[in-house]
DNA sequence: CTCCTTCCATCAATAATAATGATGAAATAT
DNA sequence: ATATTTCATCATTATTATTGATGGAAGGAG
């Protein structure tokens, strides 16, 4: 069943007249007769009664063109779901977890409440995972750890986080940072840039810390600082977010080691969608202000 | 926007591949490329991204998906109200006053009971009026007084009224018809084959009544003789029916004349639909009982 | 690193389909 | 009766879809 047949069906059905249609049509009358000849053919049953004075719908003609409207506004719809200048459909974020917690939120709210029609999905991973799915197109762009170089790879800075030590304070507070040696070291898995950060610094300080714990989540992560597990790196933005920071101490550590950016990236040629476009403009705003 | 296109575009997005989804569609691979490269131009949007090793879906890809599935199965459903076995879609009756009143309703109830998907529509008339609105295609089927002989006519018999004369029981009954001269007779508009029957009868009888008092609708008509306008000729069914004939008096006249069959009539040589077949073999086989 | 395979895009040629314009037949209005 | 209006049919032309062959780009295997 061809769409322009239904289109021509309609325009017989309006004008009663497959004469009239042809004209209104900018077609042949025999062109809208034969059309009109093979939607019949097709769906086995006669649509109009030939008068002679034009035509009228059959009753299936009269059921045709119910579902010929909602068949016409439906594809109607879907074009300008496709064009129209409003963002919308889905749009598929990652991000590493640290960036998921506490930046992110307040921005993905005033986003949604923007633009509803965009069906956001969010996935967390590590910088590395993100790069490749977006190099597949897995995710439209993601949230990592700076600094990223691919050739493929577009950035954009999205915020910078110091990075501080921090311990419980059940025990005694650090005296200095060799202390760590008779410390457990907390990090998330491998692959995050925090953990990567934290074994560069260690590594220049010549520190060796006497067991090493690895979490997969952000909270399970502070919870055991908390409790007197360990010492790990951590954004300060976050622990002071929320009173996360209760129970804590923290201690800055030297400027080559503190400093992380967080980038929002995605495919450099690629066609953009309208979401993206916005959700990439709305970064750039925001790192105006 | 065209549906061929759709199907192509939702093969490509099950097989993540041209390739794959020309063999599935039996098709070259080279004519889908082109189908999709056309419906991504009308669009004005990509569908894919192209990776190495197959298409992935864009954003705008994920949306057409949805649509496109509404679109196809909105089609099936349309074909499968055209061409179902079960009745279905509008079916517009038409019938006099009388038919209408008393023995259609049962049979119109369950009728419909059988075939909910059937939209039905009544509209009144006269036998002449109906039968032009039959010939016309204005209705599918009429209930109309026989007999009926049209060279382009289908007629059935739905039942026999045997007419009766009725006068209010206020007045005097009636000795014999020729009181009929000193009172007034109410029948329906004209056009009313029972308008015409009193006519033909009273003519017969040389009996000609003092005053005419003409009515559109049956309720109206008997109201009037209730409460002792005048007299009239009318189905004794109908009078017999539902306490109708409380204060009434009833008189039967000669056969020649009392004998009124009911037809339903319908065009004889156009494509039937489902649903008017089913309502002829409904009455035929009411007849049989 | 190179070859091999797999994938999609492009293009020219052909097959298929749609649109046209002329003609005919049937039914009304003049 | 005649002119007019209607839709159907048909041969012709224009357009579009499909094919088959070729090329280039990106992984994977050796």
């Amino acid at each position: 069943m061809d769409i322009g047949d239904l289109v021509v069906f309609k325009a017989i059905a309006k004008e009663q007249s497959v004469t009239k249609a042809a004209h209104s049509l900018n077609y042949v009358q025999s062109n809208v007769t034969m059309r009109l000849k093979r939607l019949e053919k097709e769906l086995g049953t006669p649509l109009f009664h030939r008068n002679a004075r034009g035509m009228t719908l059959t009753s299936s003609g009269k059921t045709l063109v119910g579902y010929a409207d909602r068949l016409l506004s439906l594809m109607t719809e879907a074009k300008q779901a496709m064009q129209g200048d409003e963002p919308r459909g889905p749009l598929t974020i990652g991000a590493i977890e640290t960036a998921a917690a506490v930046r992110l939120p307040a921005y993905l709210t005033s986003f949604m409440r923007r633009f509803p029609a965009v069906d956001l999905t969010f996935l967390s991973g590590t910088t590395e995972s993100l790069i490749q799915d977006v190099l597949h197109h897995r995710v439209d762009g993601a949230f990592v750890t700076g600094p990223v170089d691919h050739p493929e790879i577009d950035t954009f800075l999205f915020c910078e986080e110091e990075l501080v030590l921090i311990s419980d304070q059940e025990h005694s507070p650090l005296e200095s940072f060799q202390d760590i040696h008779a410390r457990t070291l907390v990090t998330l898995q491998a692959g995050c840039m925090f953990r990567r950060r934290v074994e560069q610094w260690l590594a220049a300080e010549g520190i060796y810390p006497k067991k090493h714990v690895e979490f997969s989540t952000l909270e399970g992560l502070i919870g055991c600082v908390k409790s007197g597990l360990g010492v790990a790196l951590f954004a300060r933005a976050y622990i002071e977010h929320a009173a996360r920071g209760e129970g804590v101490h923290y201690y800055e550590i030297p400027d080559a080691f503190s400093h992380v950016s967080t980038l929002f990236i995605c495919r450099k040629d690629e066609h953009r969608s309208k979401a993206l476009v916005e959700w990439i403009a709305a970064i750039e705003q925001k790192k105006e202000c």
